[in-house]
DNA sequence: AATGAATGAGGTTTCATTCAT
DNA sequence: CATGAATGAAACCTCATTCAT
């Protein structure tokens, strides 16, 4: 398996950094092979293409990330607990990996549209947790059973993206993990039973 | 005044149809110099570069947004209507102009982090215009007091931005504008004071 | 017409001697570009691509060859004279121009199928005109009328070809067109009513 | 001897049948080892480099090709026999191993100047073959005693090898053997006294 | 003797921009 | 004002060959 050779995970390091640090459009695969300590050809002994590196470090690093949050949902028991706990957790991993925040929220949006379908599809679980978390709400009669699922899932991934792509452009200047309470008290609000 | 002259409008229009029609990396000048009837080299007369023609098409074709949302919301009386009437104006405006939808919501974003700046810089007075409706509602009353006004700005923007963006990468096959209500509650729940 | 203008034959030419003197595989070209005294992006204002330059190199070329040919012949009046002709002006035109003989017998045939395809075609009317006169000896009855015409037709092309292809190979190094009365008896004889 | 262990001959017979299917430029050193059962780091045992495959390869099969027509040519009594022997043993060779004939009469073509002067020394030992019965056929005067060797030779080789390629580029359509008698009968015409 | 992971040089083509007309 | 022919920099990927095991 490729994926748990130590090349593989090197060079998707390096294209954090490299990309991170030059941008989307200067990261030549050159650039990646320097930074992992690898010949330039050794690129393609485990990726099909530059793309693919780009693709691969999205669902390396978003597996994570998902998994992360997931476990961390586990341990909680209410609605309101798990919805903290999914946005802390968001802002938490971005926070504390800056070049991560760079790639995800600004580089790899200047992506082709069959790359963004890709993302997209990567993305695709933790909308799903999302989801999850929404249901319970309702099933548990915190949340109003008139919610339209799909609008209510854009909402907060939206207003989370928004907060973090702000974070960034803003360089990062400012507590990120510290917004999370406030978030959570507004989409609890817009989602509670009156 | 060069923004008045018929050949800066045409090119305009020019580069709204070639880039939605052929995504953004394939939009060369020189398509758009065709598609404009104009030859490649007058382009440069009327704009300082490339990135200066997707700037201004985002500052005109912004420009017109902003304005039709704003005039709309000064003929209503209710902080309500007037969020009503953002969200509306919001999704219609984008509705009715596939081509522009597709530019703003997924082409324009694969340009690089300067352009995505000073296309930032455009959005301000739209910023603006949430930020004044928010400030309303609290000193109505209708609106809590403790709300963070930037949170609360990401929020709804980021909420609206991903609604036309899935809109737009689900081939715009249901009724945007018909989600109006329904995010309009969301948000007005969220804000209300209990 | 693109043909006529001056550039396109200038990068034509530049790719003859380029090809000449370093050979199929190592004319690059930028090379090619250096040689016409044009930037590389011009070549692409006249030929689709370096493939587009060696078949247009080849037609160009081998128009004139067949030509000059078909001229000489329809000077004259026995088959015997077409056929010396043929021969001679075959031989002569490629010793006269060193750099065209090597392109043709030697680098040309280093290229891929397609392109050996298309070389084909463009030959095919020197070899209508090796019919044309094969069937008029026939008709004359100074030919044999038991004449396999492919055969005929492959065994002139072949041993010409072959005849050429060795003199460059030996570089060139004895005088080619003295050649032409030895062959032209060769084949006379091969052919005649005894 | 390394000629003599099976793997070289393991070897030889992949690149056979991969050049044969791929063409020369598809046919890496990878995809032959592959073919041969070995690795790619074996080849490199049994050959010097890629054109020593090549060379080899020719070199092999042209040895056994000569050799063949050599024994059938020796059991001739006639110089006419003898001819006709060679055409239709140089013939039936190939149209008996399509993937050799596809090998020698188009894919080895595209390789560089060096590796066809190679083969050219390869083909010494077939074109003497021809000089012997050239020479034969002068001493007993059954053919001209004006005959310019060299350019009867190549008159002989250059008709055999362009049938054969038409027939190959052809694609293999009609019986090459067939045409030995009428190949013969016009070589044997030009050839004779009168 | 055999392996196969790693190397790294090298070239075609695109396209934003210029400037002589 | 307008043209459009010409420019030339820049990068992804392939594949013959090596060498540690």
């Amino acid at each position: 398996m490729k994926k748990n050779k130590p090349k593989y995970k090197q060079i998707i390091e390096a294209a954090v950094e490299v990309i991170a640090e030059n941008g989307y459009h200067a990261s030549q695969v050159s650039k990646i092979a320097k930074k992992a300590g690898v010949a330039d050809g050794t690129i393609y002994l485990y990726f099909a293409n530059k793309e693919d590196i780009l693709v691969s470090l999205f669902e390396e690093k978003m597996g994570q990330f998902i998994e992360k949050i997931t476990n961390s949902i586990n341990q909680k028991q209410s609605v309101s607990e798990k919805l903290l706990t999914l946005i802390e957790m968001h802002f938490r991993q971005l926070a504390e990996n800056h070049h991560l925040a760079i790639v995800t929220q600004i580089e790899l949006r200047q992506s082709n549209k069959d790359l963004r379908l890709k993302i997209n599809k990567v993305l695709k679980p933790y909308l799903a947790t999302i989801d999850l978390i929404i249901n319970e709400g309702v099933e548990e009669k915190i949340f109003r059973n008139d919610l339209n699922l799909p609008l209510v899932r854009q909402m907060i991934f939206g207003t989370l993206d928004e907060i973090v792509t702000n974070w960034v452009m803003k360089e990062q200047k400012y507590d990120l993990v510290k917004q999370a309470p406030g978030v959570h008290a507004l989409i609890i609000n817009g989602l509670s039973v009156k």
